[in-house]
DNA sequence: GATGAATGAGTGTTCATTCAT
DNA sequence: TATGAATGAACACTCATTCAT
């Protein structure tokens, strides 16, 4: 009756929008400070809301940064359900697969740095996340089934478990933004400079093709 | 030759073990929590002296956190200094060199902690501390030395620069221990566990030699 | 025109309330202990706010301090307005000045001891305060309007500047109050007992007087 | 029989010299700094001599503050003392008892910020100097003595206390250097100045001496 | 749904002073 | 006499969180 009931839908939407306003400029903040050094007075004063509203939406400092993390690991999953490595021949998924998580890393810092302080904390806020675990399954998925038809092809050697073919590809992946900027005073060398990205990115499918392959 | 002369050294080695004490207290502090999560009371608390003393010996929360990390690369340097690898034949020294790195960072993960800290802050302590050139200098040369034999031997392919080498050595050692909990939380695998680790290391030493080798 | 409309205002009078209190009794801290004799803690305890608030409101100690200066100057200032010496004859004009000048300073021990402070401290904190500039300019001007006056009528004599007399007259009302406590203990004189009060405020006002006076 | 024999004066000289190093050096930080603002570590650090020193000579920070203000109010008598104004005609001898004292100030602003800051501590250290009473009597002695021979001489009004003719002799001189940074900020005129200071000092003069004389 | 004011427990740091040698 | 190490109480300042409106 009210005018209420017109706005209330467009209420909701300003709502998702600040909540996602809050989660974007949190995201940052973590990711650049760590759960820690991050401070929800700063986060409030980039938001376009208000200090009250985090904790109207979120409630408190850690659930802001669990719901953060999450939206972090839905994002990539997004990223992967887009690319359809299936329907590539087991060694063109592969080099791709490797290639895109190679990239997406590269392109999502603020993902990368999420995970290692999700590492300092011991996992205890991720462990928290049911979402997570249908998405690990997935990408295990895929790659046990790239491996089945090469190995079928004989391309590929037997006895590769999928995880640990993740753990490889996902390590050298990691590493390259994780370690960047220590790398970069111990060695003088930037992974972030597109040339060393590019050579890096060539060695790391080259290493793991190479140990997945038959001798 | 007064009494004083005697009695000094004594005191001197008292407040080296307060020094070294304290050192290794704010180690396991900084690298389970990080530079911000860490408490310098929880620090002077698990100390046998006091938070005062940290104050007097290191000067502030930085500086200490500075002094660990210096004190945990030095450690590194130390070790690898040890074993002798310029003296084994190309191809052993080089699985010796991966199997160490592997294993030191698995028996060390506050070093690894710490490292990681240290780029979620963009590595602006470690570019303060002088004493990490020269160390990284070394560990560089020895794998040019051990990449030139066994070229000239025919054993490995040409063109491998040799920070490259170190890189891929170094991200396959260093993921096991830093993403060890978000790992075990999205896939159930632990790191840490025996048998994993075990076969972890080979299949890096593995992948590492194939890579480097000719095909 | 919701109820938001008259409830705000009634916060911001009581924010001001609060801001006024602490403001009251720093002035009364900074006053009596100088600004690194003052404590924090101290302020708060006697405010009936919290040492929280003093910071959510100030800042830091030295800018709490800094307000607490400006306040006091903005008092005095004030007090000059409300006082018309501009109307009176040249001769009642400098009485008036010379004895309201000798009066505020007694009346307010707590900025001649602001002011003495900010000596100590080589007055870079009134070098901040911006508002200062225009006070001072007044206060010399309506001294030289007096001057011209009482030189035109051939009362005083001619070539006195503005600022000397300024200085004449506020040294001979400052020197009261901020060495009360040293000339009373060295000459058993206390300059705030009433007939020693009055005496030196006609000392100084017919030594001023005459020293402006044609010879 | 010992060396010791010929060694304790020698000692005893080191110990004056030690003393008074650091009784220098800690008049240097208490007049810069006051009381609370000064630092032990600050004055131990200055000194070449150490902290514990300190302590040995002086017991506690108050009992170092109070040495340094006695030797500032000793050295101000020393001087007095050394310029025979008793001798001099009464206008001479009164002309020359203030510039002395307000050269004495400019020459000596340690010895004013002492006294400022002892007023800003209400005077309760000075009140445990005994040494500072007879140096007073003598100073108001010598202008009662001053004013009986103008008077007699008809030079001088009657009626003038002495006590009364030293504030105001003190004042003038006073604040030149207490009040020297506020009033620069204030009316861009640094008594410190030359000429500044030059003028000033024949105004006080003319000033006093026309409040004296008979009209 | 939104805002500025308010809070208590903590957080890094400093101080004058004393102790062991 | 002399020195570096040690101390506890205090100190300025910060943080995540809640309340009144």
């Amino acid at each position: 009756m009210t005018s209420n009931d017109k706005a209330r839908p467009k209420r909701d939407l300003e709502a998702a929008k600040t909540r996602e306003d809050i989660l974007a400029i949190a995201t940052v903040e973590f990711s650049e400070k760590g759960l820690a050094g991050a401070r929800i007075d700063d986060i409030a004063d980039r938001t376009s809301s208000s200090k009250r509203m985090i904790y109207y939406y979120f409630g408190s400092k850690d659930a802001l940064y669990r719901a953060v993390l999450e939206r972090a690991y839905e994002r990539i999953r997004k990223q992967e359900k887009a690319a359809r490595f299936e329907d590539l021949e087991p060694e063109q998924a592969l080099r791709a697969i490797i290639g895109h998580t190679f990239d997406y890393h590269h392109d999502h810092p603020e993902f990368v740095r999420l995970v290692m302080n999700e590492n300092v904390h011991r996992g205890e806020h991720i462990a928290q996340i049911e979402s997570m675990k249908q998405r690990n399954r997935v990408v295990i998925e895929a790659l046990a089934e790239i491996l089945r038809k090469g190995q079928d092809q004989g391309l590929f050697r037997a006895g590769i478990d999928p995880i640990d073919l993740h753990a490889m590809i996902s390590a050298n992946s990691f590493y390259n933004v994780s370690n960047r900027d220590t790398f970069l005073h111990n060695f003088g060398v930037d992974f972030a400079a597109p040339e060393v990205r590019a050579r890096r990115r060539e060695h790391v499918i080259d290493c793991v093709l190479t140990w997945v392959g038959k001798r």
